[in-house]
Parts: C-alpha cells; structure tokens; sequence
RNA sequence: GAGGUUGUAGCUCAGUUGGUUAGAGCGUCAGAUUGUGGUUCUGAAGGUCGUGGGUUCGAAACCCAUCAUCCUCCCCA
C-alpha cells in the first residue's frame, strides 16, 4: 500500500484527549467567571467578509488575515473577468472577484459588526463574552500558533469605569482560580497622547508609542535612536527619556508622571482614569466581599470546589501594575489599555485589552463607546503546562471498565453497566472477550481506577467481582447491590 | 517579510575523518501465563536515513536545491 503524506498546515495542531481536557479546564473555568460577572454568550462564523475585517487591525495586521479564494472562479465565462482581477492581486490588491470572504482575525471587531447589525435590538449596556478560535497568517513559533482560541468578555454602550473595574476583575478572578501568577498591566492612550502632544503633536503619537513600547527589549539608547530617526528633536527626546525613567511604586510612578505631564487636560484626564479603577483595587477600600458571590448559580453550572466561597480572598485586588510603556498595536483604543503577563515563565502576553470609543462607527453606528478583554487560551495553556499548574484529577476518563469473558457473561455485565451509566457512572465495556492480561493493561493505559469481573462462575452466582486497581483490593458484591456499590473516585 | 535550528523505526534519540547487512531505549505484537494487571524474562515485526539532484570506487554523513519543523526579529494572544 502506497504511504499517502499527511499533515497537518502550518501552525495548527491536532488535540489529543489529554490535551482536550486541559483546555476545557481552562474554558470552564474562564467562562464560569463570565457567567459570574453577568456576560452573555455569543457565536459568530469562522468566516467574515473580507471588507469586514480589512483596516481594522493596521497595516501588519492586514496582511496577516487568511483570506478565502472565491469558488466558481473556474466557470469559462468568469475566466476573463477572473485574469483581470488576479492582475489586481499580484500588485497586492483586494479584489472581490477573487476573494471577498475571510476567517476572523479576532473576536471584537466581529462583535462590532453583530452590534452594528442588531444595534436596535440589543439592551444596552450589552455585555457579552466569547469562546472561539481565530487565525492569522503569521510565522509560527513559541507561543504563537496560526490557529488559536481566545475569550473576549466586552461591554458596549457605557462610558463607565466601573466596567474597566469589572474587566481588571475577571482578569484577577480567572488567573487566580487557574493558579497562574501574572501581572496585569494597565495605561491609558490619554496619557500617551499627552506625552504626544508634550513632545509637538498628536499626530508624533504612533511614532512615539511604537518606539517606546520596545524599551523592555532594546533598551533605552536604541529607543532614542529610533525616535530620531522618526524626526524627533533632541529636546522632545529628551522628555521622552524623563517620562521612561518613570519607576517605583504604582503611587510613585502615579505622581511622578504627574509631574510632567498632570498639566495638560488629556493627561489629568487619563491619570483620573487610572486612578479610578486603581482606587478600587487599594487593599484598603474592599468593594467585593464573599456575600456577593452566589454559590449555588455556579454549582449548578459546573461542580467546582474552586468557586465555593470558603476564604476572604475574594475580597477584591489584583495584582495591577502601571506601565506607561505599554501601547498595544491595535489603533482603535482610545481609553484605558490593558495587557496581561505570566510570571516566572518566558512567554508574550498573555491577555490584552482595553477601551474603544467608537469602534461600531465603522460599520454605520456611531456613538457606541465599549470595553474589552481577551484572555489567549493557547498560551495559557502553554504556561500552565510549563509549570505544571494543571490539577491532576482533569485526566479522569472512564470510571469504571468491565471485563468481557464470553458472549452470555459480557451480555449480562451491560447491562449493570446499563446501570451505572443511568447513576452519571462513566463506564465501558472491553468490546472483545480477550485474555485478562490484555483487558488489564487497557485499564492501566486509560488510567480507570475500576474494574468489574463478570464470568462464568458470576453469572452462576448472580454476583461479579470489583476491583480497584489503585489499591489492588477485590471484593464480590451481588449484581443487584452494585448500582449502589461505593465507588471512591 | 528577514535570519537561524533540526529532519534516521510508532515515540525519544545514537550513528567514529565518508567504508560490509543502519543501532539503542521506550512502545507494539507473540510466548513464559486458558480467571487476576503494573514487575521480570524470551522472541518477533517495524527504516525509500524528509524529498530531488550532485561529488565519490563507495553517502545517513560532504555540496546544492526543495519541503517540513522549531526558534529569533517584526507584530501579536
């Protein structure tokens, strides 16, 4: 037989069970927190219309939308119309002839085309959250995968910080009941924009964010060669350079970048931002306590100890850390900026969000200001993975596996497991009546902690036997009695 | 888009300055063992050495191309 070569395309994966828990684990427990904060689900198609997607994300990120080739482009009549407009996309054009769909790049700007088409139905604030994979056409490598999941939880249709409150919350809640340590770092595009026009301009501020954003990487002397080279004076430089060697404390940094830029009215504005949802987070001023949380809402949803109020650590903070660098590449922030970062662990962010004054004025509404959070999937996985942070009691499969040994025996075991599986028992049964041993070691693969005996001499006795395999002891218990027998799983 | 890494059995990897028939561990299968697993022992199957070309008496090894992979930059989750 011919080896046929398969594979898979470059940067995606396959999920194998093992796999697939863990990541459920890390949904679970992130869209319960959703839930939690009263956020709705919402589903959008893989694909969009290209023009959808097009100039939203920047010129980069453009070019790193997988776009769809149009079918039908082979139909003799469409041949002339279709070399036309291929001319068009080898001079890298988007034409409509040839592709006008693609798959999503992220989940918000599909979330403001839905409330662009539905803005008349929806009760605002609309808040709703959202599970899904997306792509892009980028280079895999550590950490960066061409097909990925993401969880967005945004507001639109309320200007107020106490939704950013929210956001910086559910970011705390998730990471601490994932057991990931990180930092969540917070700025404001108000406070760059003061830095903007301190330094001759707003339209300096892409040029200036972009530079800055790379300090942690290059180093403060090739950030100020590269803002040079953008046309910066050395004057303007050099208040760039005071405004980076802002440290210390969060209150210390507060009052030093107050310092310098307090006196511009987008500045004061955007430090009264930060200083809001800061406020709620002081140690001192405990906003949320366990009362608020209702303990019943989730157990019914999943059962998870996690969420069981038994300490005073929800009483709110979160490890909010200011950083006056942080930019973010996507152009359509214009308030609060946030960004996520695993500690312990090299890996890039891991989280990202922030506030967008009019995003679904793209599509035709104005005036419908929102704010959002992402949490990267993929990568917290990685993170978790790297160390170890994933509770080993994810990886129970079947529960309770019965030996097959012989037609009339396996006839009747399935239907005790009949039983268990009616009382939410996970149970199978070896479909084939092979040697002990072998069933054995199928045991032992699936790691099932159970297993029922049913031969010859059981069916006689109207009996089988139970044994667990972790202790290694067995006991004989009546066919009747073992829907109630006492499994410890 | 730029740069680098690695491709040998199902998996993880050895393989001498280029030299007979390419190895190990794990896994798989069979047996020791026809109703009691994990351990042990014995045996077996399994490889176009990523692919295509070149150099050579001779290539898994050297050269070129190509594909795949992982990583770095850019950007991002």
């Amino acid at each position: 037989m011919a080896k046929v070569k398969v594979g898979l395309p470059q940067g995606t994966r396959d999920f194998s069970a093992e796999t697939v828990r863990k990541r459920n684990y890390i949904f679970i427990t992130i869209r319960t927190v959703f839930e939690l904060y009263g956020y709705q689900p919402l589903e959008t198609p893989a694909m969009e219309n290209l023009d959808t997607l097009m100039g939203k994300y920047g010129e980069e990120g453009d070019k790193l939308i997988f776009k769809i080739l149009n079918n039908g482009l082979d139909r003799t009549e469409k041949h002339l119309k279709a070399k036309e407009d291929f001319e068009k996309v080898l001079e890298g054009k988007n034409v409509d002839g040839i592709t006008e769909r693609a798959l999503r790049y992220d989940l918000t700007i599909p979330f403001a085309r839905y409330v662009a088409m539905n803005h008349g139905q929806l009760t605002y604030p609309f808040k709703r959250y959202q599970i899904q994979p997306v792509w892009r056409a980028d280079r895999p490598q550590k950490g960066r995968y061409r097909e990925f999941y993401q969880c967005d939880a945004d507001v639109v249709g309320s200007t107020s910080l106490l939704n950013e409150v929210e956001l910086v919350s559910i970011y705390a809640t998730a990471f601490e009941k994932l057991g990931v340590g990180v930092d969540i770092k917070i700025n404001n595009r108000k406070i760059l924009g003061a830095l903007a026009e301190l330094c001759g301009g707003a339209d300096k501020m892409v040029d200036i964010t972009v530079a800055i954003d790379k300090l942690d990487k290059i180093g403060i002397d090739k950030v100020k060669v590269e803002l040079l080279e953008r046309g910066l004076t050395e004057e303007q430089v050099s208040i760039i350079e005071q405004y980076l060697a802002i440290d210390g404390s969060n209150d210390q940094k507060r009052a030093k970048l107050a310092a310098l830029i307090g006196h511009i009215e987008i500045g004061k504005k955007g430090i009264e931002e930060l200083t809001y949802i800061y406020e709620f987070f002081n140690p001192e001023s405990s906003i949320v306590n366990s009362e608020t949380l209702d303990p019943t809402y989730v157990s019914l949803t999943i059962p998870d100890s996690r969420f069981t109020i038994d300490d005073s650590r929800f009483t709110i903070h979160a490890p909010l850390v200011f950083d006056f660098t942080l930019a973010r590449g996507l152009n359509y922030y214009t308030g609060t900026i946030l960004e996520v970062k695993a500690r312990n662990v090299q890996m890039g962010s891991i989280g990202g969000g922030g506030r967008y004054d009019d995003l679904t004025g793209l599509f035709g509404v104005p005036n419908l200001p929102g704010v959002g959070v992402s949490f990267g999937v993929d990568r917290i996985y990685d993170v978790m993975e790297e160390l170890k942070l994933f509770p080993e009691d994810v990886q129970v499969g079947t529960q309770v596996l019965f030996f097959n040994l012989g037609e009339a025996e396996s006839r009747a075991a399935f239907g005790l497991m009949q039983q268990l599986r009616n009382k939410g028992i996970r149970s199978e049964i070896y479909p084939e009546a092979a040697k002990f041993d072998k069933q054995f070691k199928y045991a032992d693969k699936k790691n099932i902690p159970y297993i029922i005996i049913l031969g010859a001499q059981e069916l006689e006795d109207g009996t089988c036997a139970v044994k667990d395999l972790k202790k290694g002891q067995q006991e004989t218990v009546s066919q009747a009695r073992l829907v109630n027998y006492p499994f410890k799983f």
